[in-house]
RNA sequence: CGGGGCGUGGUGUAACGGCUAACAUACUCGGUUUGGGACCGAGCGACUCCGGGUUCGAAUCCCGGCGCCCCGACCA
């Protein structure tokens, strides 16, 4: 794409109202807008990413096994009457409205219910199970505080997979994977080697449920962290009968504060008991479902990503998750310079690679800047003291290291950094 | 939901109860410049969040509302 064609600008100085690191950056940089606190909008940049990341993960739970599906964000009533989580009293943050007829319908927190009694049509005996189901939906959650930029908002994206197994081992094998693929997940994107698997509170269903958090001071949790084994507790479930069941000790532990970027639960039968989900074993007789659900905070996952990577600068992408590729930055006006670079644009784009060229008439301090608040990981500039050489020049954005690269090799160099 | 802070051009700031609400930036036009937000000149742009009140006079003081941020509580 080219720059002069991008609706969205670059802010020189972040809107006062923002305090958090994610809503400055992104909002200076082109890739959200704030419709209100805690709603955010996804401009073109911001958009990419949030493909991007979606993509990502789409591909981590097809290989699990995963079968996307979209379900409704409206809710009917009667599925959660059933499990008493239409009350106020038990789950606080929904939105709910009314129809024409004066129905009451909610705006989805999350999809237990209407998935469970959905699989009501399609799962009668053990060959139906497993099966694990998943989606990308906008979540609605009434928070009485919604904060910290696009970390904990009132509508955020979330991708939430659903586990039905016919046994609590079979769900247990399940799980094991799941952890595997959140943590190649959470690596993927960067944040690998500070994201901890962190025991916390299994709620009614379980002993525990597992989360991942992030470390960073952006996010509302503590954690104590064994770093040595990997593995953290949320201060929520932090004693001592808990640390000897998972042969932990005191003073191996570290405090943090985390945000939850993922959080996986064993629900056991809770769901398939009250709303009648059952299926012939081989044995012939009934048993309940077993089930888990897994869920990324899409939104949240992105916001945690500036939060860790980037610097005084501006944004720092991953490659696996950047808007672009390659940022194209056009320095000085003369035919030759725009020739070429106009020449390297078509080549890449035309391999696929996703690019964005700085064609603006504007100074090449400005572009510098503009780039680096942006984010893209390769810079790459073209100015007419490289093009006399033969070379371009290719810029890391997040170490700053530079490479001189002859004009022939420029292709074969970017398709490396890409793969890299 | 308790506590605190704040609402002034698109953005960031200024203005004693008293001049035509100022400055920077962004934007438009002209010129210069082109390796780190460069420079010169000329413009456009604000019912000072909304509603009421006090006053000869309100961006400024008072009341009510709305909105935003932060701390805490809450977070299937």
């Amino acid at each position: 794409m080219k720059q002069s064609m991008l609706f969205t600008k670059t802010k020189f100085e972040a809107p006062k109202d923002e305090v958090s690191k994610n809503a400055q950056l992104l909002i200076r940089a082109g890739f959200v807008h704030k419709e209100m606190a805690g709603v955010y909008v996804y401009l073109p940049l911001g958009l990419r990413v949030l493909k991007n990341l979606t993509e990502l993960i789409r591909k981590e739970m097809n290989d699990l096994g995963g079968q996307e599906i979209l379900l409704s964000s409206l809710q009917n009533r009667v599925s959660w009457e059933k499990t008493g989580r239409w009350s106020d009293q038990v789950v606080d943050n929904w939105f709910k409205t009314k129809l024409k007829n004066g129905s009451e319908v909610g705006l989805a927190t999350t999809h237990e219910e209407p998935l469970t009694e959905l699989l009501l049509d399609h799962i009668n005996s053990y060959r139906d199970l497993p099966v694990y189901i998943y989606q990308f939906q906008n979540k609605f959650r009434n928070e009485e505080r919604a904060k910290s930029g696009i970390l904990r908002g009132r509508e955020f994206l979330m991708k939430d997979l659903y586990s039905f197994s016919e046994s609590e081992a079979e769900h247990n094998k399940f799980y094991e994977k799941a952890i595997d693929v959140y943590h190649n997940i959470f690596s993927k994107v960067g944040i690998g080697d500070r994201t901890y698997l962190t025991f916390s509170d299994g709620g009614s269903f379980s002993d525990f449920s597992h989360e991942f958090q992030m470390i960073t001071d952006a996010g509302e949790d503590t954690i104590y962290i064994d770093k040595e084994k990997k593995i953290a507790v949320n201060e929520e479930v932090l004693n001592d009968d808990v640390l000897s069941s998972l042969d932990l000790s005191r003073e191996n532990l570290v405090e943090e504060k985390a945000v939850e970027v993922g959080n996986i639960f064993t629900l056991g039968n809770k769901f398939s008991s009250t709303l009648g989900l059952s299926f012939s074993a081989k044995t012939g007789e009934k048993n309940d479902v077993f089930m888990g659900c897994y869920g990324i905070g899409i939104s949240r996952l992105m916001g945690s990503i500036v939060e860790a990577l980037s610097d005084e600068k501006g944004l720092v992408w991953p490659m696996s998750i950047a808007p672009f590729s390659v940022h194209i930055l056009q320095v000085g006006l003369n035919e030759s310079v725009s020739q070429t670079s106009t020449d390297i644009y078509n080549t890449l784009v035309q391999e696929g690679v996703d690019v964005l060229l700085d064609d603006r008439q504007i100074n090449a301090g400005e572009k510098f800047a503009d780039s680096d608040l942006i984010g893209v990981p390769v810079q790459m500039i073209i100015s007419e003291k490289n093009i006399s050489s033969g070379e371009v020049e290719l810029k890391e954005r997040a170490t700053g290291k530079v490479v001189m690269v002859d004009e022939a090799q420029v292709l074969d160099t970017v398709l490396r950094m890409i793969k890299e």
